[in-house]
DNA sequence: TCTGGGGTCCTAGGACCC
DNA sequence: TCTGGGGTCCTAGGACCC
């Protein structure tokens, strides 16, 4: 991983990308006959909805029902994660070969730092116009981008900016910018934290800013508290940082109401398990913590979770724990009936990495020269060119160390 | 025609260790 | 024998995001 620089910044140098209505777009893109009309992605709860559904008021997340209501002309379209994870592919080409800073968020977001580029490339808003210009020549796609001093302040310029636009955030108006947005603006205020906050009359970004630190903690928590509090009053020292890892793989499906046939779960569970060890070994991760997921008739959910010995992307052994997961929820999915199946594996590693631990009395770090002797060490006896992942383990440093080809 | 599919982060209690 | 402080790991659940 590496850290953009952190220094305090003074320009607007930090891009938001983001793609608008992806899946939906990527329909469009595809198939001639859906562009400019009404698109639904996904059928029994909408995915994803193109521009021209939502202006019939249609959301994400909205159930197929309540978007037909809205929108019966809308075209419903299954989704096709392939599809979407190539064109994601082919934009995120398109972000690495303009800054090597760049944070992907998620299959149709990321960070730019583009602060270093301005002798090679031009000033900020100059590189997102050509940037949104390439994604849409290159990829097909249209992508709005927020530019700001902050990560969170070029997040919200790219949502108020979008559809298909361009926003920079002055730096002398920010505040001006931010007091009179709504409080859902701020990161992590979804609707329960909305609600908790209206509830007190709380419904703009400057009326959270002005409440003391420990008010705002009593009515959202400790964590929460502090995250709003800090963004309210626009502060964010977080940088762009490469080479983030997903920490968890999963999959899941949705089974309806209908009774199941003695056997039918254990063959979705194999179809799920198979898909997810498939994805591990594709991406040389191995997990170590199963965890199973269920959503019963009455839409209450649970997860059942265990920790194998040691980490591992075998359908085998993945298999066996999530069989003994899904036995001991046996007798209350035959009480309430089960309408979704899961999956996910999260303590991930490398799959090619060597865990050790080195005692930490072997080790002595007033100079830094023990230990870095103890990592010679490690890259003589294991031929590796870098030290992965390091954290300390009871009164061990544990080090993950990527075995590299020659 | 009621309810995807992929993720992240935080909390809190209990077991266990030194 | 009793008390305790400090820490990690595991499990389960909840909020949130796209």
């Amino acid at each position: 991983m590496f850290v953009s620089t952190s220094y305090e910044r003074t320009t607007a140098s930090i891009l938001h990308a983001d793609l608008d209505a992806f899946y939906a777009s990527v329909e469009q893109r595809d198939a001639p006959e859906l562009r400019g009309q009404p698109v639904l992605v996904g059928g029994g709860v909408v995915l994803a909805a193109s521009y021209e559904a939502k202006a019939f008021g249609v959301r994400t997340a909205m159930t197929g029902g309540q978007a037909r209501d809205l929108c019966p002309q809308a075209i419903v379209v299954p989704p096709r994660m392939e599809a979407y994870s190539d064109a994601s592919k082919a934009v995120f080409d398109v972000f690495d070969d303009t800054t090597p800073l760049v944070e992907g968020l998620s299959i149709d977001e990321a960070f730019l730092d583009v602060g270093g580029l301005a002798r090679i490339s031009g000033t900020p808003q100059q590189i997102a116009t050509r940037l949104r210009e390439r994604v849409a020549e290159e990829v097909g796609l249209n992508i709005t981008v927020g530019i700001a001093r902050t990560k969170f302040l070029a997040k919200v310029a790219s949502g108020v900016a979008k559809p298909d636009g361009l926003l920079v955030v002055d730096p002398n108006g920010e505040l001006e910018f931010l007091r009179p947005l709504p409080v859902e603006r701020l990161w992590g205020v979804g609707n329960v934290t909305a609600e908790k906050l209206r509830a007190v009359e709380l419904s703009t970004v400057g009326e959270v800013a002005d409440l003391p630190l420990d008010t705002l903690i009593g009515l959202v928590g400790v964590a929460t508290g502090r995250k709003l509090h800090a963004l309210a009053h626009n502060r964010d020292p977080r940088s762009v940082v490469v080479g983030k890892r997903r920490s968890s793989i999963g999959s899941q499906r949705a089974l309806g109401r209908k009774p199941k046939k003695p056997g039918e779960l254990d063959a979705i569970l194999r179809g799920i398990v198979d898909r997810v060890t498939h994805r591990l070994r594709q991406s040389d991760r191995v997990g170590r913590t199963v965890v199973v997921r269920f959503r019963f008739d009455d839409y209450t959910r649970s997860t059942r979770s265990y920790t194998l010995p040691e980490s591992t992307a075998d359908t085998s052994l993945i298999l066996g724990a999530c069989d003994r997961l899904l036995d001991s929820m046996a007798p209350t999915i035959a009480e309430k009936g089960i309408t979704l199946l899961g999956l996910s594996i999260t303590n991930l590693s490398d799959a090619d990495a060597v865990q050790l631990a080195l005692p930490f009395s072997e080790l002595a770090f007033s100079d830094g020269t023990e230990l870095d002797a103890a990592l010679d060490g490690v890259r003589d006896k294991f031929g590796s060119s870098s030290i992965g992942r390091a954290n300390t383990v009871g009164r061990d440093m544990g080090l993950s160390v990527p075995m590299l080809p020659d």
